[in-house]
DNA sequence: TTAAAATTTGATTAAACAATCAAAAATTAC
DNA sequence: GTAATTTTTGATTGTTTAATCAAATTTTAA
């Protein structure tokens, strides 16, 4: 059922996601428009209608980009780590470091999931993901191997301490300020992972 | 300059505010209109706003009684306990219990902050407060505290630590799931806390 | 009991919205 | 070069929205 899309309309597509993440940064989900897409990108409402079904459509499309951007990041940096201990210190530098880098996709990504809804009228953010979330799913991998490989004690639950990081970092990620200092930050969330993993 | 309120006022004012949280978990906030809670509060558009400026003022009265709440119901149980390491405990116990007892207010309380925003466009999730809200002055305190008393270790930073837990504790609201257990994900993080703190 | 004040209604207003569509413009294919 | 196809515009449609307001009702006070 995979239609056919022409160079132009991809291209065309893209910058009305892009477009789509720059409004979303400027000002929020809730005041998201159409009309302030278009405006944006230069070109007619109608045109957004032309290369997406609706508004829902884009919205879902959007969404797809960012978690995939923010997975891509993450999974390279640890990939290029042999050592399991290594590869969770990489799993947590990677997840801050893209949350600093990359703010305007991350902004993006929490108005998406805070906001939009499935046809179901499920918000994403109460969707239980935590059993399918790649992300989630690649840290509980890290740390049951590490257990398995006796590098990790094994008094720990791989599950809540996935929990426990990932929470961790997206709370961090809430509180960018001049005061909150990005660098320590990291350092001391190491060290107290490494407390309950070791 | 603080209006004198009228007994029916008062008892109307706290009717809109409990259907505004009702609505908020039926709906959410992008689809949050005055006709919505006026229908689901059986009452007509116009004394909403009679009675609150503008949805703006509505929404900022809801967001602080659900702020004070969750605080009240915390501090309660915080200061029932002489121990620090006890009141630690209680910190993270009680956080996660109101989550779990108090469904309809976190949800209504999520929406709001992910979704209003200040008089500067300002959205309250990016507002910075770590430096002010009194949750996290609370638990940064009772970690301080512990330090002081040499009761804690001193390997660790009370504001580093503190944004931790509440980012695990916060992280496991969104997945409240028939799979996810919260009793056993309470006793694995106060195990992981303790490692950190002990 | 009555008049003033407070409360409530529901119709109305003007603005913003997503989506549609006919017509124009640009691109592609032959 | 021209016809067919794709892309783009901008006006239009029918909703929904927050807020206003005159009129009706209820409560308060004396």
């Amino acid at each position: 059922m995979a239609k056919e899309k022409t160079f132009i309309s991809e291209a065309r597509r893209e910058q009305i996601l892009k477009a789509t993440i720059d409004v979303l940064n400027d000002i929020g989900y809730v005041k998201l428009s159409l009309a302030k897409i278009a405006k944006h990108a230069k070109i007619s409402t109608g045109l957004i209608s032309y290369h997406f079904a609706d508004k829902e459509e884009l919205i879902q499309h959007t969404l797809s980009y960012l978690i995939g951007a923010q997975l891509e990041f993450i999974e390279d940096r640890v990939k290029r780590e042999a050592d399991i201990y290594q590869q969770l210190l990489a799993y947590i530098k990677a997840t801050l470091t893209y949350q600093y880098e990359h703010v305007e996709n991350n902004v993006a990504l929490i108005e998406i999931i805070f906001n939009a809804r499935t046809e179901d009228n499920i918000p994403y953010y109460k969707l239980n993901e935590e059993e399918e979330d790649p992300l989630y799913l690649r840290l509980e991998n890290i740390l049951a191997e590490g257990q398995r490989k006796k590098i990790f004690s094994s008094d720990f639950q791989p599950k809540a301490t996935a929990i426990l990081i990932n929470g961790a970092a997206s709370e961090s990620m809430l509180l960018q300020s001049e005061s909150f200092d990005l660098e320590n930050y990291q350092q001391e969330l190491i060290k107290m992972v490494t407390k309950i993993v070791k």
